[in-house]
This record gives structure tokens, sequence and C-alpha cells, in this order.
DNA sequence: GTTCCTCAAAGTGTCGACACTTTAAAACCC
DNA sequence: GGGTTTTAAAGTGTCGACACTTTGAGGAAC
């Protein structure tokens, strides 16, 4: 299934090299193509993406404001290692910021956006496998901080994004994806989420949100 | 008074003149000295800091994440223009961001952190200008979002730091300051703050702050 | 076999250069 | 004078170069 933005550009990015760069290494990155604490050298990027330093080293920079690469004291680049400390972090941050973010969509929201959210926990229910499942999800929670219509809520979000799927394609190699079944309890979550958010308070939404995405914190570990 | 930082580095950045200038340029915006929307041309820029366009050319990028900086489509860096909607913006993620904090500093609170922000209080009902008041009262939130233990909370909150006080600068250019008097409010909300940090459960802290930050909104236009 | 030293390979920080684009002022026409 | 065109100045995007630092492999000393 496609991933529908159905809501505006949170910005009009440049289009110079340096973009393209970061975000075909972002994707590299949470695909899990460099693995966890790979050194991320600066010549060898810039022959990969067939181009120069400068804009590998601006992707870097823009990498490391969204958490996925650390530097050194000497300044080498490498992949960020995101472990289960983390992983709490993130959770605690992404509950801070979805919460709020549920509380001021419950204030806007409109037939469509009950639609499209069925729809997602509709296809949660038929998903395959435990990718798909956190694509979904993700997706949705997206959907919802999209919906706050604060943009600086997408983008404080949107790092936090990128760090958990980091986290879950390292989980996901480890792990045998074999022994799936179906998570209810997320998509029942879900379904109390999207009632809250559609005919709730503001404050029933913060509250069902807040409490799904911390229970999650032991859930994805 | 001096701002003791009094708690753990959020983490050792680079020590290369990209890192100078973005420091200096940051203090030079949030201090009003680079008026909003006003041009940031790198040329100058470096000639302003005696160094090369490379180094300036990061410190952008990083301000631009910062949110004190935009891009336009040409690819030229303009101070950021912060009005009455994005204080809207910026309060409610701070509020969403600061409640979650102070949820969490409420577990591993200690005396001496009592006495700091006592101290904090107490200064603040000294203070002979609303710019003073206004000092304390973000080392406060600084103070509260660091003893959560949370390093991403720390690290998205900062951008909102930064916005908010370029905003603050351009409200006190406009305003003759001569009418101030000491704003108990705040300080009561501090005061309460405090009590629900110290003696209160953690969801009374995050209350508390909830209330305070998005109170602001209407207090800070 | 272990430890220390040496040194070449690799990497980063910074700079100046050049092509292309945008801007804004000057020149021109009516 | 008002409006349009020309054109030089200014700015960005990208690149290669060079000095300095770090790294790590190989060899010497014991």
């Amino acid at each position: 299934m496609a991933s529908p933005q159905a809501k505006p550009c949170p910005r009009t990015p440049r289009n110079n090299r340096a973009t393209t760069v970061h975000l075909r290494l972002r994707k590299e990155i949470v695909s899990g193509h460099f693995p966890q604490g790979s050194a991320l050298a600066e010549p060898v990027l810039a022959e990969h993406f067939h181009t120069s330093r400068a804009p590998v080293r601006e992707a870097l920079i823009a990498l490391e404001r969204e958490g996925l690469v650390t530097f050194e004291k000497t300044g080498r680049a490498r992949v960020r290692t995101i472990g289960a400390k983390d992983l709490r972090e993130i959770m605690e941050a992404r509950a801070a910021l979805e919460s709020m973010a549920a509380s001021l969509a419950n204030r806007n929201w409109t037939d469509a956006d009950t639609e499209f959210v069925a729809k997602n926990i509709e296809a949660q229910t038929k998903a395959s496998s435990l990718a798909e499942l956190s694509r979904l999800d993700i997706d949705l929670h997206h959907y919802v901080v999209t919906c706050s219509g604060n943009l600086r809520l997408l983008q404080l979000w949107e790092p936090l994004r990128w760090q958990y799927e980091a986290y879950l394609i390292e989980i996901f190699k480890r792990q045998s994806t074999g022994d799936y079944r179906p998570e209810t309890e997320t998509v029942l979550a879900h379904r109390k989420l999207l009632k809250a958010l559609s005919s709730g308070t503001p404050d029933e939404a913060a509250a069902a949100m807040m409490e799904h995405v911390l229970f999650n914190i032991t859930w994805a570990d």
C-alpha cells in the first residue's frame, strides 16, 4: 500500500546535491544498509554518491542533527548506535510530542481524517509481517502529528521517527521474523485512539496517545 | 547572577571553526544584533568572522535546523522571522516537552534541585527588568528539562529555546521597557511548579508545567 | 611471543577557484 | 518622469588542493 502524505509538505527543501545525498544516505541507514557503528568517511561516501566531499559533509551534519550519525572528537562520522536505553528516551519524547499533537488534531478533526486512519487500521489487521505492521503504525502516527497543524511539532517529531526506524531495523535483523502473529493489542490501542480523536475531548485524545506510546516502550524491546 | 549549568553537558561538540561561528552567530541573532529577515550572505559572514565560506556554510545549516535561519529557494539565508503565530507553535511544543520533562524530573528530584529552583524564584522576585526576569525564567525551564535525564528531550527543547529568545528580543525592541512591574503571576506559577516537582506526583508536576507554559502563550504576546 | 616504534595510508578542516544564477543598479527608450 | 532593458556586481553550488591529524599495519628490539 502506498503511503499517502495527504497533508501539506512541511517545507520546501533546497534541491542541491547535499539534499539528495542527505535523503539517500538516510534511507540507506534506516533500511539497515549501513550497520550501526560503521564508519562514514567523507571520501568514501563522495565516491559512492558520485560527488565531491562538500555535499557529503553537509548531509552528514544534517544527519547528525537527526540523531542518525555521531561525530567523534576527531571529527569522524559513524552511524549512531541506538540501544534499549535510547529507545526509552525516544518513546518518552514521542509520547510528549504525539500526545500534544493528538490534543490539537482532535480540535480540527474531519471525516476524511477518520476515513484515512480507519483504512490504516484495517490494513494493520491484514498485515503479514511485523515490518509491514510497523510501517503502517509509523504512517498512522505521522498522520496524527501532521493533523495537529503545528509544523514545529512535526519537525521535532521527524528525527525521532528516523531513530525509531533505525532501531527497529536492527531488531528485525536479529530476530527471526518467522514467528509472527498479528499484534492485536496494537490494533486495539489504535482503535481506541481513533475514537478519542474523532469523538472524544482533546484531553482524552492526548491521554490515549500518551498511554499507547509509553506502553510500546516495553513492547518494542 | 550566573547561570549555573549544574548538570552534565549534553554532548561534546567538535571544536572547529564551524562550531565557533555557529555559536557566535546564534548569540548575535538571539541578542538582536541581526534583525529578523536580514540577509546572511556567506561571503559577508566569512569576512565578519575572519574565516572562509566553508565553516560559515556549516554554521548556517546548523542554524536552519535550530529554526533561527531559513533558506530561500535560491539558497540565500535570512534570519527567520518569528511572529505571533510562530510563538503559539513554539509554546505548544514547549508545553509538550517540558510537561514530560517535569514528570520525569519529579521521579529523581533531590534537595539540591529544590535549592537551585528556589534560589532562581527568589531572584525573580527581585528582578529589575522584564529581560532579567525572562532570563531567569528560561534558566529555570532549562534546568527542569535537564533534570529529566532524557537527553533527547533536551536536544529537542533547545531549538525552541533559541526561537523563543529570538522572539522575545524582537518584542523588547518594540516595547519601551520603562513601565515594568514585577510579574507576580509568573512567580506564583513557578512556586506551584516547584511544589509539584518536589513533593507532588509526576502527573501533578506535568500538569503544573503544562498549564504554566500554555498560559504564557497569551502572556508573551 | 610481546611490546614498542616507525611510517605510510587515510581522513578531516579549511581554503581559494570557477561556473552558473540571482540581484539590483544603471542606462535607455517612450 | 515612468517603465523596460542591459549589465555588472554579488551570491551560491561544487570542486580540487593542501596542511595537519589520526589510524593501523609492519618491523625492530627484547
